[in-house]
RNA sequence: GGUGCUUUGGCCGAGCGGUUAGGCACAGGUCUGCAAAACCUGGUACAGCGGUUCGAUUCCGCUAGGCACCUCCA
């Protein structure tokens, strides 16, 4: 099995990732809160830990990979003191507060459908955690670490961190954390500023509400993940993936319910995805400057010159590194869509000239092959592009340089075409692997465009031909002007003809 | 204010103590009836100022700009 190294928050460093059980590995990620429509800033981790359970499927793994819906506890403005954003919602729209969790919930299930993530192993939901969340409290509660305050529950981040390190993760200490938080009101029942809630006592007019030892009320945001991911996972798992924004206080929160609750940190790794930029700017609600995913693939939004498709923006995520910042542009996805197309074309070539089609993976199954520890390509520079797509995946899961890599196959193939390479079986059996396995694969990429071949219905393949044959004749005969009109009126339709020494190719230009 | 990150050619975006990232755009060439596509070639980027070094875009310091977290956010 090939090592992978990942970078673990924890120590900031890169590390070799051993898993806990040799041979499978479990991978909490958090989900998104199903209050509003998934938007570009979800694609974000949907993309990167898609492609993080992929590469160590294809690594040989066994995966559980588990990733929540919040659908209650998540609060707005001062933490703990807002009120939930799901029973905001349904206030606001007259509906049940399930019935927006459900709408949105569909919603952000399909554009992650759209954008080629698999579904996750696992996905739980807070709301059917309630007693498991309960029962966390009360281990924290008798392990001294918590307070009830006015028929709420807090966790005790001073005492807790006489014994342990309050900021951990994040690489700041309780003073630095006291310095910018801000004052509350004096309306709190908390102790202090930085103690977070784990149950919230529910006033008269909270619709979301269940029955505990301490009254009526509401877990806290931060009790879910410990609680679902020990439940799914186990105490000590090794993946625990999300946005950099979540890092502090949410994540630095669970580590310290852990510890309190059942005396580990409770993951090994802790990895972080940053966030996509608008202007240099990261998305915001505040800030006005989000955009969602329906938008983004109808182009129906002032910020969109045109659409994009889920593949472009797919695509447009794997050549930044998930660890950077990836500024949105128009011009960028532009670029994306083309060099995507580029790579599309050259695939049809490469399956073409293996007489195979391109695979077919079926939506969220683990239907692509294992990884192979060596290629059996005659040419070395296929093998140098076989171990640089491996080695940069490996390292850190670098999908942008494992892209440039993919791109110098691609020059091969269209090379080859050309007639300027000579490519063995080897050569193109090991191209194959490489497109199905991690083009197609880990990458999790599509072909949207049609092509004669490959994208069309038998129908219009034969259409095509003959019109292609018209203009064939037209040509023998130098009639230009009846060639030319075939092909304008075809791009008009937005097919485009390509003359190439084998005769006359059409592709779907958009 | 505290903490951390970042500054790469027209744009996006990798990377590394000495060797071409890659994509998009652009220019020239090959091919073509003309296009398109493809292929070949090209522009010597690494914020500024110092320092370490035989040698720094890559390490260190300072300056300037940008960003993030500390408040809900993926």
């Amino acid at each position: 099995m090939r090592p992978l190294r990942l970078t673990n928050t924890l120590t900031r460093s890169k590390e070799l990732f051993t898993p806990i059980n040799p041979g499978r590995v479990g991978m909490y990620v958090c989900g998104p809160t199903v209050y509003g429509e998934a938007h570009l800033g979800h694609a974000r981790p949907g993309v990167t830990y898609d492609v993080l359970s992929k590469l160590l499927r294809h690594l040989g793994y066994k995966v559980r990979y588990v990733r929540n819906i919040t659908d209650v506890g998540h609060l707005e403005h001062d933490a703990d003191e807002g009120e939930d954003k799901i029973a905001k919602k349904a206030r606001l729209e007259q509906l049940e507060p399930m019935e927006v969790v459900q709408t949105y919930t569909l919603r952000y299930h399909e554009a992650m459908r759209l954008l080629n993530c698999a579904p996750p192993s696992i996905e739980p939901r807070a709301s059917g955690h309630i007693i498991e969340q309960i029962e966390t409290v009360k281990k924290i509660l008798d392990a001294g670490l918590a307070y009830e305050s006015n028929g709420s529950i807090y966790f005790d981040v001073r005492k807790y961190n006489e014994k342990h390190h309050y900021g951990i993760l994040s690489g700041r200490n309780l003073d630095d954390t006291l310095e910018g938080t801000r004052s509350l009101d004096g309306q709190s029942d908390k102790r202090a500023p930085y103690d977070f809630a784990l149950w919230k006592k529910a006033e008269p007019e909270h619709i979301m509400r269940w029955p505990s030892p301490w009254g009526e009320g509401f877990p806290g945001w931060h009790l879910e993940c410990s609680c679902m991911g020990e439940k799914y996972l186990g105490h000590e798992f090794d993946i625990h993936g999300g946005g950099m924004d979540l890092m502090f206080p949410h994540h630095e929160c669970e580590i310290a319910q852990n510890v309190a609750s059942r005396g580990t940190q409770g993951v090994r790794y802790w990895v972080h995805n940053n966030l996509i930029t608008i202007g240099g700017q990261k998305m915001g609600k505040s800030l006005g400057n989000f955009i969602t995913l329906p938008e983004l693939f109808s182009g129906n939004h002032p910020k969109l010159e045109r659409a994009y498709s889920p593949m472009t923006v797919r695509f447009f995520i794997l050549q930044a590194h998930y660890r950077g910042t990836l500024d949105f542009s128009n011009d960028a996805l532009l670029a994306a869509e083309k060099g995507l197309g580029r790579l599309m074309q050259a695939a049809r070539e490469l399956y073409a000239m293996a007489g195979r089609k391109a695979p077919d993976w079926p939506y969220g199954e683990e239907a692509f092959g294992t990884a192979p520890d060596s290629c059996n390509a005659e040419s070395a520079e296929v093998r140098a592009i076989f171990d640089g797509i491996y080695d940069a995946l490996c390292d850190d899961m670098n999908t942008p340089v494992a892209l440039a890599q993919i791109s110098e196959a691609v020059r091969l193939i269209n090379s080859a075409k050309a007639g300027s390479v000579k490519l063995g079986t080897g050569d193109i059996a090991t191209l194959c692997q490489i497109f199905d396995d991690i083009v197609f694969g880990v990458l999790g990429l599509k072909d949207e465009g049609g092509t004669g071949s490959e994208g069309a219905s038998k129908v219009i393949d034969g259409l095509m031909q003959m019109i292609l044959e018209q203009r064939a004749s037209a040509k023998a005969a130098k009639d230009w002007a009846t060639s030319d009109r075939i092909r304008d009126n075809l791009k008009a339709i937005g097919i485009q003809v390509k003359d190439t020494k084998d005769g006359a190719e059409w592709t779907l230009s958009e």
